[in-house]
DNA sequence: TATTGGCAGTCTAGTCAGTAGAGTGCTAAT
DNA sequence: ATTAGCACTCTACTGACTAGACTGCCAATA
């Protein structure tokens, strides 16, 4: 129902105003792009938009700016995926490459992805899911205590010390490491806990008191994988984008800083495969982040959905690079995890 | 020379202009303190100090401020260390309590920093020094991949995925971990190479290629530990400060940006047992610097000084409170990594 | 009917002059 | 050595004014 033209208007509008940072006229509009219509035409089509709420004047005198459900139309309909540069590319498998564990893969990704977009980048631990144990791994470090290794299959290495006080041996820590290998070696994480609960009952006397510590331990580190966890990168850049937030970035940088906001608002996001979903503005649920956009990707990791990354960027942002950067990453990082 | 009461005005400046961040006056001056004097000779007092270039006043008609060189009197001479209240050290031992692996424990350690003085924190990852191995564990992974881990006696684990392709057997999975187990256990990491070496030449035709395959990337391991990194945390905390740094907080956010930099800046920095070091504005030789102040302190990992932890802030900070919270990190940090 | 030129009206941002207030430096008296 | 007092300087704020940018609308046009 609005006319194509006006759309054509609306593109020029967003596309002008994330250039320039200002915002745009009737007049600036007609000069910078071949519309073949005078600007009083032009103004028509904008009190159209402006009718329609998609745009929105400052002040009477003042240029247009996009509002919030402008920018949701222009990406929606109008924005065209803009491929990513070679550079890019090359950035991205150059940054990427070198087998790594699983922090260092995310913490790789997370600052790859604030640097391409230059935007505040997040991504959240893949959840336990359908995860499972590759190798577990018990060390005698000094006298009294032994170092309790997990390996997941999708490359989380964790670890504790525990202390079991004097007079283990050897023999014991090999047997036990045996014991819980073959009770749970390949298995998924959510069965852990249940595999080796009769473990210590094939132990007597101190060795049982020794067996259920170190398995108790053992647990603690899989709840650890159960415990949603987002790594962030990029928060610097706040500081350079403070003009595009409304004036005052803190909201913003209060809610980035408490984990478990950004777990909820990362979780409230429905995610399709190989879909970049979005929130413009104050599409947030979040007030903190109502002059904020939020995108979300899933990531893969061994083929099962489980994690998402994304960033956070003023709602004056280019939408198209960054969502083809965002989609980019997610789609390396989930090939990344494959192995 | 500079007469006691010239002194007090002066720690007086300091302590006003860092509360208020206003310029101050004589008025206020003594109005807040009980100089005894009046307004007057103060004044007669801050002309003495605008002398030595302790202070400098903005404009004509304007307070004083405390120049580097003021700062630095106030700070060698003037202040006394503050101790750090009940909160304070809970939190610090709050925070730093349950063991974890060293990545881990730097990483809260630099966190719990720049949360309690609200600045960038960062930390120095402990150089090789005289750092050994406290265990090396091969774990075959999918049937043509092996995981090398190497864990340090200061706790760092690290791992790596070694492409063997098809073919390896278990039997000479564990001989040679038997092998590296017995040539490098508790050696210092400056060693491992060389006594690695002749291992590969007690396998034959294709155990030699895979174990040289599998030693390279345990040196290349080892050598992880000899390049030097820093970690930082609270880089958001520079947009909150940003008036605090005459106008613009990008050269600084430049500078910290960059590894290299941060690294020549920190080991420039001279540091002796248990004292923290200060580079105050235009001493650093940084230039983006010129209008931050820079603490560094030693830490300690298993009893010999080996790596720097600090933070970077605005000229106008709470030295007080920063050079004893540094110092109290640094000393925690040591004692945790002291096990 | 869609488009256009033109014009009146509105708003911002910048300049200028004037003023109050804060603070200094100096001098003469104590 | 200290002080009161005074002249002087500079900033920050205010209100008035102006130039410039845009819009909105109307009447003319294709």
């Amino acid at each position: 129902m609005i006319p194509e033209r006006s759309l054509e208007v609306l593109r020029a509008i967003v596309q002008d105003y994330i250039a320039s940072k200002e915002p745009v006229g009737s007049k600036s509009l007609v000069e910078r792009h071949a519309f073949g219509v005078s600007a009083a035409t032009i103004r028509n089509d904008m009190a159209l938009l402006e009718d329609e709420e998609l745009i929105h004047a400052p002040h009477t005198s003042a240029g247009r700016v996009p509002t919030d459900k402008g920018y949701r139309l222009f990406v929606d309909r109008l924005s065209e995926v803009k491929p990513l540069s070679n550079s890019e590319r090359l950035a991205i498998e150059n940054f990427m490459s070198g087998s790594a564990d699983l922090d260092e893969s995310l913490n790789r990704t997370v600052r790859l992805l604030s640097q391409l977009t230059n935007q505040v980048a997040m991504v959240q631990y893949p959840t336990l899911g359908k995860s499972s144990v590759r190798h577990i791994e018990l060390i005698p470090a000094a006298d009294t205590r032994v170092l309790v290794i997990l390996i997941t299959d999708n490359g989380r290495i964790q670890q504790q010390v525990v202390e079991l006080g004097p007079g283990y041996d050897e023999k014991f820590i090999s047997e036990l490491r045996a014991k819980l290998l073959t009770a749970i070696s390949g298995q998924a994480l959510t069965a852990v806990a249940e595999k080796v609960a009769s473990v210590p009952t094939s132990f007597s006397g101190e060795q049982s008191k020794w067996s259920k510590l170190i398995i108790n331990n053992l647990i603690s580190l899989v709840d650890e994988n159960r415990q949603e966890k987002v790594i962030l990168a990029g928060t610097s850049n706040l500081a350079k984008l403070e003009q595009d937030f409304q004036g005052s970035i803190s909201p913003v940088l209060e809610a980035i800083e408490e984990q478990v906001v950004l777990l909820k608002l990362i979780s409230e996001m429905q995610t399709e495969n190989n879909v970049v979903s979005l929130r413009i503005g104050r599409e947030n649920t979040l007030q903190e982040l109502s002059s904020a956009s939020v995108l979300v990707s899933e990531y893969e990791s061994d083929g099962s959905a489980v994690a998402k990354i994304g960033l956070i960027g003023p709602t004056r942002m280019d939408y198209s690079t960054n969502i083809s950067a965002v989609r980019a990453v997610a789609r390396y990082l989930s090939k990344s995890l494959g192995n």
